[in-house]
DNA sequence: CCATCTTTGTGCACGCGTTCACAAAGACAT
DNA sequence: ATGTCTTTGTGAACGCGTGCACAAAGATGG
């Protein structure tokens, strides 16, 4: 049944597996890069110009031995008895994540959370540019949100190949995320980002990461649950009466039109 | 420096690590049940009766193995030779998610993303109801969002405190993101979803999970840009010429008002 | 130039998560 | 009732990620 190997669904490990030994930096690893990054990109607009590992630890979340540990498969760019040189780290690090160079990105699906990510300031600073704004509504088309135009997504193709965009953002509703999908694939688009709450069938080569609201909430349930069951002890061992219940639809989830 | 010690660091291995052995279900699989449960709505609304752990598996995009052993640390719920019954399946995942009871949430943070949030369907259908919408800029109360009244912040721990509300969701500028969560916190909540690019600080017993848009484009911008070294092999070994360059602020990442 | 002190870089061990592979369990046909 | 066939549930091995703890490296002061 399944065609393409998708590589969406660990939640985190990072999509890629099999190419992560490329010169051989963990995924897990690429995925704290930015976490430091940001800490770092911090202390240089403070204008610090060295920090410790045990500081920059704190500052993005994490253990010091881990840090340096990930620092350790950059390279050795810290000073015994110093720490690291920010500015230096801030350039290595943006150019080992591809952040020196230009990312042009199609955000297909223009309702809410389109819009959200339309104006989102962490696109254009960090390296990426929006190309542009598709929506199957005609009626949107030629609106402006966050400055742009939006268009019609029967120009996806030509935009995609004659912006060379690589990276493409899924905002529409699940229903219309596969087929959007094949056609970036299909037009040149090897990165996916999917908001969408579905699984995305993509062939090899194609990396897909996906954000997905309601699962995190339903994590975060799961703890709260446990909290307070832990309060009453096994409170919960005896399940209350009823069946199902509960537990609605799922179709109309994000935003309202595309595809 | 930092206080109280976090769980949200660790990009996805779940918060609440240390009694995440209470009955004994792994992190790991915590953060896949949504997702087959997910799959299973599916199931049920096309009236499927039952299905096979490699049929659940392909559809919830994992391996089936896995997802078998996952479902063994909830219990034997499958007949051999058959598979799953999905109504009943459905119910147990929904219970131990804990989605069979009310979860009020607040959202702070009224801007493009709070907005879209809000209206997103997958809130209303999975057990969350949205308690309240805040934000600090006073000439966005009253006005009405995805048919609720936005309130002021100043509001924000009676809501808290008459809802019961336990879990909360950040969507606010990240300078305002600390403020707002310690009065969340302060007021009763103990889980907290946070879309604002900080790290948060908070007190033990709280969870916090994070989503963060600008880091999953720089994890796809790495693997993006190792596909494209691949091709010319070590074209990259060589930098360009330039320094730091690129790399810009950060400051006014998410939304306008709050806090 | 030497001693001391700070901080990095990493060897090692441990634990979690994943996957394989198979035995046990049950459905179903005869 | 018995045999066959499907599919679950899990024991065991493996690999990745984490964190400890320490040796090496270098700065700094006398």
């Amino acid at each position: 049944m399944a065609t393409g190997r998708s590589t969406q669904n660990n939640p985190n490990p990072a999509a890629g597996n099999r190419r992560s030994r490329g010169r051989g930096i963990p995924d897990a690893t690429v995925a704290r890069l930015p976490l430091y990054l940001r800490a770092l990109t911090a202390l240089s607009e403070r204008s610090v110009p060295t920090v410790s590992s045990e500081e920059l630890a704190t500052a993005a979340g994490v253990n010091s031995a881990k840090l340096r540990k990930d620092f350790s498969y950059l390279g050795s760019y810290g000073t015994r008895g110093v720490g690291y040189d920010v500015e230096y780290l801030v350039y290595q690090i943006s150019r080992e994540l591809g952040l020196t160079q230009d990312w042009p990105v199609v955000i297909v699906g223009i309702g809410n959370l389109g819009h959200a990510l339309a104006n989102y300031g962490g696109f254009a600073s960090r390296g990426f540019r929006v190309a542009a704004l598709l929506d199957a509504d005609a009626a949107l088309t030629g609106q402006l949100v966050a400055g742009l135009p939006v268009r019609h997504t029967d120009e996806m193709e030509e935009i995609v190949r004659s912006e060379r965009v690589s990276i493409g953002v899924i905002t529409t509703p699940p229903v219309a995320a596969q087929q959007v999908c094949d056609r970036l694939v299909a037009a040149g688009v090897t990165s996916i980002l999917n908001f969408a709450p579905t699984v995305l069938n993509v062939p090899d080569g194609v990396d897909v990461r996906k954000v997905d609201l309601s699962i995190e909430l339903q994590i975060l349930a799961f703890h709260e649950q446990r909290k307070a069951g832990d309060d009453l002890d096994d409170a919960d061992a005896e399940v209350p009466a009823a069946q199902p219940a509960a537990v609605v639809s799922e179709g109309t989830e994000l935003e309202e039109a595309a595809g």
